[in-house]
DNA sequence: CTCAAATGTCTATTGATATAGACAACCATA
DNA sequence: TATGGTTGTCTATATCAATAGACATTTGAG
């Protein structure tokens, strides 16, 4: 019974999609650790009750993912199957927290510019709508691979080059230093997910259907002024969260 | 450009799914409420740039989960739109977090198993594998709406009787005061999210595709002894996650 | 009452999804 | 080198998803 996994039809979803969502989820939970290969195809076939084309499928897609790779003769390999811990603390930071994970991070500026803050924005940065705000888009690999993209908003008479001094040091933690703020702790972060859209799945390099984690999050400093809110996409698939209370 | 909502083909997910997903997300953002109605079938058709029948599928979809509900000559009035919002802090507790956000909320023991406990639940409960584990398959309701499906393990010499205390008080704080545990606390919280299996979309009344959050926690009495470990399934587009640190 | 606006229903057609079967190509091993 | 097991490719067919158009039905407002 527990090998016994279940598809549905007519649900929207297609079967190969359905299929590969749960060979993915099987990897990561090392289900086929012993070996390091996917079963074959005519026996993942049988267990979802599907045709072999159907599984191929499914297999293609995990292969143009990256997790797996089909070698003929000899069977589909996995390639890939970490899934990185993201800690939310009161000191929660990026790159602190995923850096002993991966070799190499990197933090990309894809754009900045000055605006007025909508109702969201003020209401989190406790400003008034209409003051203005810098917004910073942002895109973090772990090892090459995108793992989250972020939108953060700065009040913009107090950070002024913040996207300059992100762009240098790759960290928020560093250049809110060079503006002169040495510390800030993580006040909230809210947490939801959804399914990942066009712009996303882009710069994710993720596929259609693909899940998201997102953490809405207010960083303030430590006299509890708000300096930063933040609404961060994760490729759920490739992080967790950990909270520690 | 903000009322431009994306929809992709030949990802394995439907069109009308994918509309579905988008406007129930807006209906939750309070994107209608002005009305307290989703906009004319030939408007959102427009919007998404997909033909009238294909939005009929996807609102069929939505009033099917008891969202909206068409009325002919009138439009389609959204019937329901809440988040529940589920704080996480050392003092998480579930009928005390979403009580106040639901008028009724119920909590009902699916099954009571003893068993040896694992290796993941070991590690996590601080016990050698193999001791023995009492294991409670519980499913919450809010407003009669299943919000969550869990599974708790408790160390079986301390805490015998557990599921009939739960069953009693529909609480898992009351049940441990029953059996003289009279306070403990949230000490760590995992967050992932993966799509829903065939199991939970009964349970939780959802339809195939649905996104999954999933919370693992370990809970300690004041001394910092494990007291439970829980793995939770929540509906992602009937919850949230606030962490305040 | 009349009309505009909205949902409900029907038919027809096209492309994507899934099944079915057959066979080729490749690999590891006996 | 022969063989069994595996992936790769092709053809054919049935069903689902999506488009297109037309018209009926219901509601609310003028």
């Amino acid at each position: 019974m527990a090998g016994l996994k279940q598809v549905q039809r007519q649900t929207g979803v297609a079967l190969w999609r359905q299929i590969a969502d749960r060979i993915r989820e099987a990897i990561g939970s090392g289900a086929y650790d012993e070996t390091g290969m996917v079963p074959p195809e005519t026996v993942l076939a049988l267990q979802f009750g599907v045709n072999r084309h159907t599984v191929r499928s499914a297999l293609a897609a995990l292969a143009q993912e990256g997790i797996v790779r089909a070698v003929q003769g000899r069977g589909t390999l996995i390639e890939r199957k970490e899934r990185l811990n993201f800690p939310i603390t009161r000191r929660t930071r990026f790159t602190a927290g995923i850096g002993d994970q991966a070799r190499e991070t990197r933090a990309l500026l894809l754009d900045e510019v000055k605006e007025e803050a909508s109702a969201d924005v003020a209401r989190w940065l406790k400003l008034k709508p209409g003051e203005e705000v810098i917004r910073l888009e942002t895109l973090r690999h772990a090892d090459r691979r995108p793992v989250s993209k972020a939108t953060s908003w700065f009040p913009a008479g107090r950070f002024a080059g913040i996207g300059a001094a992100y762009r240098k040091h790759e960290s928020i933690t560093k250049a809110f230093a060079e503006l002169g703020l040495s510390d800030y702790v993580r006040a909230t972060t809210e947490v939801t997910a959804a399914h990942a859209n066009t712009a996303d799945l882009a710069d994710l390099e993720l596929t259609p259907g693909a899940i998201l984690l997102i953490a809405k999050a207010m960083n303030t400093d430590l006299d509890g002024v708000p300096v930063q809110y933040s609404i961060s996409r994760f490729a759920a698939d490739r992080v967790q969260f950990t909270i520690e209370n």
